[in-house]
DNA sequence: GTGAAAGCGCTAACAG
DNA sequence: CTGTTAGCGCTTTCAC
């Protein structure tokens, strides 16, 4: 019937002796166009199976009603969650998100971002890789004037927005508790500092170590990555020098589960020989054994939070001033860094509530 | 400098007093053009911070390399990695992947769909929904002589090209392999015979059952859906009949979940008083305590074949023969449904490997 | 209310 | 090797 195999504006204008201008504004609601025509266009449109072409439209309005994201990871807990809030929130306003994932690959990123830039993107939600050196790709998203947010992992450029829970905070939150039940020998697995969230929760770390005069320990803090053989190694560097702490706070969930197997593997036991917390909750932090405690990130806040920031600079584009919104986390209480535990293991103190 | 913010294929042109389409061809490598003037034009768009418009290359090439992914769910440990493995195949083949994610949700699948055909994508890969009824929109997709690749959840539709796992197989291994350990009262809290994975699985668990002369026990075999409450309502339905097998056999990994919650909360334990074993891998399995054996789906494989096969589709449009891949399953052992388990808490028979 | 004209930024086809 | 001519399908003025 058609050349094309594509419905296109002109077919329906021709079935219906009108204009292509009158099909594409019924078609958008247009207050222009009188209730009747409107009603006939879009049952043609319809009936004929009428697809918009999305990138004409763009090309012709200059918008492109989506917005990139390019996040290091997907297949983690607190990533998936994030997104899924994001599509979300996008879904709810109307918006499309067109998700990247760089894998912790700098280049990658860069790629990635470039192709959303291209793809001509209303904005852009990015969290960044581990090492994220080069900032140069980021100048080049301002300069094209997208906006920007950064979520969690983020970077300290102007004029730019972003959106991360109160890392500093919650590691304070953390340490406290463990402080309070009355440990004393506190170690810390920690990220890198060149990554905001690894430095913010070392900070925590620090802060309520020096606040309750508790020592820290060198021996007990070790930096290192974010992923579970973090966690393997870093418990096995502080076993092997006959050295370990009696309560360790790790920099994610996934380094837990890294100590969990290697307690696991030299033959102790969670949390009689060593207890433990971690930042960052998981749908398994429930189910492994002994349930693991940890300071909650309100995941759906942050990705709702971040589209909707990132809504706002897009359509006050002129007027928008940068927000810095910090979720508040929680502690989120089970076997472990309990004063259950404290009273079954028989450790110091305190009777808990 | 420029009018537009963004700096076009024209103003490089001019810079350069070459034509537009000498650096079209310049920047595509089209092999056209001299050495010296490709040079001369990537130097130039370089320097510019020439970003190209994709939407304007797509609406005159008709193409868009890109793939759209609609999947039902992303913070899972099944999708995400297939996901993962998806992001990868395409990045590697140079193509974009524009995901969507429909929450389980027929009427969001349907319209992120909608979405993916307005904005060209060159084929669609599509995990469907739990109630999937509707077919129309799969209507439309082939009448626009789009590419479509199933993955895991799938349907029959003609012309289209699946990619899944060989879940009747491995559910079948799995049954075969409870069995060989001794045990007899056997049961399967099964998903929705609606869903091929659920179908399937089911089928691989009948297989089984009748191959080696076991009866299957009605009580015992519970339909449900496939997440953590329908273990937990699986377990509990059957414990409060006071009528529990020795086995349980899961269609996912977050009902078998459900079920060590429900386990636990009524004061019972795993293996002892009932062993377990899902289809799925995830990244806790190995953490739960006991840990969880499972019939591990190749996630990689999964991801890398659809992109393949819709890539495969897309380039030979007119010649391609829909392809139906079924990818082998392997069982993972571990604590829970091994021949260890037995010893330790003897049970019937075996002394296993 | 409706439509004609112009153009978004790019590529395909062809001519030189 | 390079450039000219014509659109891709849609939206935006701005007339009528």
């Amino acid at each position: 019937m058609e050349k094309s195999i594509h419905i296109t504006l002109d077919d329906i204008a021709k079935r219906l002796n009108v204009s292509k201008v009158t099909v594409s504004k019924a078609l958008r609601g247009h207050p222009d166009i009188s209730k009747e025509t409107t009603q006939l266009v879009k049952k043609v449109a319809e009936e004929l199976g009428y697809t918009p072409n999305y990138m004409a439209r763009n090309l012709s309005s200059r918008h492109s009603n989506t917005i990139g994201v390019v996040i290091p990871k997907i297949a983690h807990f607190f990533f998936s969650a994030v997104i899924e809030s994001i599509y979300d929130a996008a879904f709810y306003n109307n918006y499309e998100i067109i998700l990247t994932v760089s894998q912790e690959s700098e280049d990658r990123q860069t790629k990635h971002i470039e192709s959303l830039l291209a793809m001509r993107v209303d904005g852009l939600i990015i969290s960044i890789t581990q090492q994220t050196r080069d900032l140069s790709i980021f100048e080049k998203v301002k300069r094209q004037g997208i906006p920007l947010t950064f979520i969690d992992r983020i970077l300290d450029i102007p004029n730019t927005s972003s959106v991360t829970v109160d890392d500093r905070g919650g590691a304070f939150q953390a340490i406290e508790h463990a402080i309070k039940l009355g440990y004393t020998k506190i170690g810390h697995l920690a990220g890198f500092h060149e990554i905001n969230i690894g430095l913010k929760r070392y900070q925590g770390f620090e802060d309520a170590m020096k606040q309750y005069g508790v020592e820290i320990n060198p021996d007990w803090v070790i930096h290192g990555s974010f992923g579970e053989e973090a966690g393997y190694r870093g418990f096995m560097q502080m076993y092997n020098n006959n050295n370990l702490p009696e309560f360790l706070f790790t920099v994610t969930y996934p380094v837990a589960l890294g100590v969990y197997a290697a307690v696991q593997e030299v033959g102790l036991k969670i949390p009689d020989d060593i207890d433990i917390m971690c930042f960052g909750n998981s749908d398994v932090n429930r189910f492994i054994s002994p349930s693991l405690s940890c300071v909650n990130q309100p995941t759906e806040m942050l990705g709702k939070k971040a589209v909707e920031v990132t809504l706002d600079h897009i359509r006050n584009i002129d007027s928008f001033v940068p927000k810095h919104i910090e979720i508040p986390t929680e502690l989120l209480l089970r076997e472990t860094c309990s004063a259950k535990g404290m009273i079954l293991f028989s450790k110091a103190g305190l009777t808990g509530s």
